[in-house]
RNA sequence: GGGCCUAUAGCUCAGCAUGGAUAGAGUGUUGGACUUCUAAUCCAAUGGUCAAGGGAUCGAAGCCCUUUGGGCCCA
């Protein structure tokens, strides 16, 4: 129950005082409070002003008198603050031993938000043409922290990753190969997605301009690409998997993993297009227009003062939403599953299961990776698209939220860094493409990062195995690459900074990951395991109470995250997490006290702690090495 | 022309959903703490008309309206 269940216990008196009183209806907040204003307070009094025309103060002064006859287990006294805030201390004696003893148990931190539904969460997407840039890792991560998150609130999570293998982009790399006669393997040492990316592609798009006739050539591509069974297809098929083979390769070394692989290809050629078209049809949810510049075009109608947007041409073709909406009504399972389903030809290093759609008929295994929930994460200047999506299976399916976009700002490149890429953008930011080379491959920031680690980590324990330190060094650039893509709110642009990003102090993943392995070596030295049979009410300094607090607020955080889809809200709380840590560090010392049970008292708390924290930075995907 | 996001300390950001106490971190700058469980740490000082204006409220960084700057999407 943790440090919930004070904030409940003081819920539950507060609304028997209140019945008492003949108020009801009254939405008071029972909060952990700020520093400096006892352990938790509630703003009872303020909401209640107005109904009963008496100041806030004189009713906090009422509501705590009344308080002290309530029965009461956790909470030790209330105070009327002269602000007008109801304040509560708690009986820490009690409530340590409630918080520290749950903290050992495995399913600590969990919340049940889900009811283990099924729930999908689609993220990476990235066209298989190039190698995977800092903006897609924040998508990336952003997903699977969302995902861990989710997994926390008890949902069952189908992650999925959408392979957009026929459209322009890859059209682009295959006239790259075809006819501009760019070879099929890359150069010595280089990476496969790395070589199309920043060779076959950048070169290629270059050339349009000169070469009017590679435009035609590339409609070509695009045309020959939905049929299958062309040779281009084929040729292409292959192609995308290396790229993806390698993009996959960048994404596992960050931890992340997927259930299932879906090919636009094959939703193409699935013909769940022409099922929902009919339907769409049916339910009157698209239009054909008679008149104006869209006559002889099907529609979605505009809400509010937005546009049409075109779903068929009038020359019959569809336009790219229309492979979005078959997408998304197949992931909410609204449709009859057209897809079997084959293991991905490589395992994942966490060892579940890849799997990934196929058409072939042969040998048919059927999966369900649908979700009665679906959390799309795309980066927000897909918002209008998104919108619509949103707006019809809203329409498919009566459950509010079923289908969400999760929007997020993109990363941008600072000027200094632009400029080391070859572009003057005179001291303002600028975004990055694809396109025109412009970005930074997140293969060379892990290993920019992995290098400054290493030898940070040498410079602290020259006789460290290169293989330890190589693994530490894994281990913190991984976690400072996450940390970073998530520690702000996802509606913040993101400028990346070449050498700025290589901080690693302050409010950095190593900074926490560092208290992690002060708290193994304290547990290392000490000789003893430690066990929750221990006096908790010697643990009352302040600094070993507001660690407590934080431990106990582990699930309050999960909830909060899972039902704002918020990542961020665990990056903070693994911070304040840490930094309560480094202030009980220095503060309370912990082994050769020469008092044995206090010794232990505090070895439990550190090794709660240490739990804790694991946990926690487990949602980020992070790994906090024992010693760094 | 229409839509979405954004503006808080020199810089990067929390806080805003659900209005209430003293607006918090990191970084920067200055100074201090390693014979003591790891200094990737800690402590102190410094730094704010919460973009501007208006409104509702007993009370606004937060809610409503208008304007401006920045970013993006559509046309």
């Amino acid at each position: 129950m943790t440090f919930k269940s004070i904030l409940d216990e003081i819920e539950n008196n507060l609304n028997k005082i209140l019945g008492e009183l003949s108020i009801h209806d009254v939405k008071f907040s029972v909060e952990p409070a700020k520093s400096g204003f006892g352990d938790v307070s509630s703003n009872v009094s303020f909401l209640l002003a107005k109904q009963l025309k008496k100041n806030p103060k004189d009713i906090a002064d009422m509501l705590s008198e009344r308080f002290q006859n309530c029965t009461n287990t956790l909470v030790m006294r209330s105070e009327a603050h002269p602000s007008g805030y109801l304040n509560f201390y708690a009986d820490w004696g009690k409530l340590s031993q409630l918080i520290l003893s749950e903290s050992y148990l495995d399913e600590f931190g969990d919340v049940d938000i889900g009811k283990n539904t099924a729930i999908v969460v689609e993220h990476t997407s990235v066209n298989p043409n190039k190698a995977l840039h800092i903006g897609h890792i924040r998508n990336i991560v952003i997903g699977d922290t969302v995902s861990r998150i989710l997994k926390k609130a008890n949902y069952k999570v189908n992650i999925l990753n959408y392979v957009d293998d026929s459209g322009l982009q890859v059209a682009d790399i295959i006239v790259g190969f075809k006819h501009l006669g760019f070879a099929e393997e890359p150069p010595h040492g280089k990476k496969f997605d790395h070589y199309c990316g920043d060779d076959v592609y950048v070169k290629t798009t270059e050339k349009y301009g000169a070469d009017p006739s590679l435009e035609r050539i590339r409609n070509n591509v695009l045309k020959e690409l939905e049929n299958g069974d062309s040779e281009t297809a084929r040729f292409a098929d292959k192609i995308t998997r290396k790229v993806l083979a390698g993009q996959l390769e960048t994404c596992w070394n960050l931890d992340v993993f997927y259930d299932c692989l879906n090919f636009e290809s094959q939703i193409i050629r699935s013909g769940l297009w022409s099922e929902i078209f009919e339907e769409l049809k049916a339910m009157s949810l698209i239009e054909f227009e008679k008149e104006g510049k869209n006559a002889g075009c099907w529609v979605i109608r505009g809400e509010d003062n937005e546009e049409d947007k075109v779903i068929v041409r009038s020359n019959g073709t569809a336009t790219y939403i229309a492979k979005d909406i078959p997408y998304a009504a197949w992931k909410l399972g609204l449709l009859d599953d057209p897809f079997n389903y084959e293991k991905y030809e490589k395992k994942q290093p966490d060892s579940r299961d890849l799997w990934q759609t196929t058409l072939k008929k042969n040998n048919p295994i059927s999966q369900n990776f649908t979700g009665e929930k679906v959390v799309t994460v795309i980066d927000s200047r897909q918002a209008r698209l998104q919108k619509i999506i949103t707006s019809l299976m809203g329409k498919f399916k009566s459950m509010p939220d079923a289908y969400v976009h999760l929007g997020y700002e993109s990363v941008t490149l600072s000027s200094e860094t632009a400029k080391t890429l070859g572009l003057d953008t005179e001291g303002k930011q600028a975004q990055m493409s694809g396109r025109r080379g412009l970005y930074v491959n997140a293969d060379s920031v892990y290993e920019l990062l992995k290098e400054k680690t290493k030898e940070e980590t040498k410079k602290r324990h020259s006789e460290m195995s290169p293989s330890e330190i190589e693994k530490i060094a894994h281990n913190v650039s991984v976690a400072t690459l996450r940390y970073e893509m998530i520690k702000q709110d996802l509606d913040k642009i993101i400028t990346f900074d070449l050498t700025k990003s290589l901080s690693l102090e302050g409010d950095t993943a190593p900074y926490i990951q560092y208290t992690c392995a002060r708290a193994s070596r304290i547990l290392e030295k000490s000789d003893r395991i430690p066990t929750i049979d221990v006096d908790f009410s010697l643990l009352k300094e302040k600094s070993e109470i507001d660690l407590i607090k934080n431990i106990g607020l582990f699930n309050l955080q999960v909830r909060d995250a899972a039902n704002n889809l918020s990542p961020k809200v665990i990056a903070r709380y693994c911070h304040d997490l840490a930094v309560a840590f480094n202030s009980f560090y220095e503060n309370a010392k912990v082994l050769e006290l020469g008092d044995v049970n206090l010794e232990n008292s505090r070895l439990c708390l550190v090794n709660s702690f240490k739990i804790t924290l694991e946990r926690a930075l487990d949602l980020l995907g992070i790994t906090a090495p024992d010693r760094m």
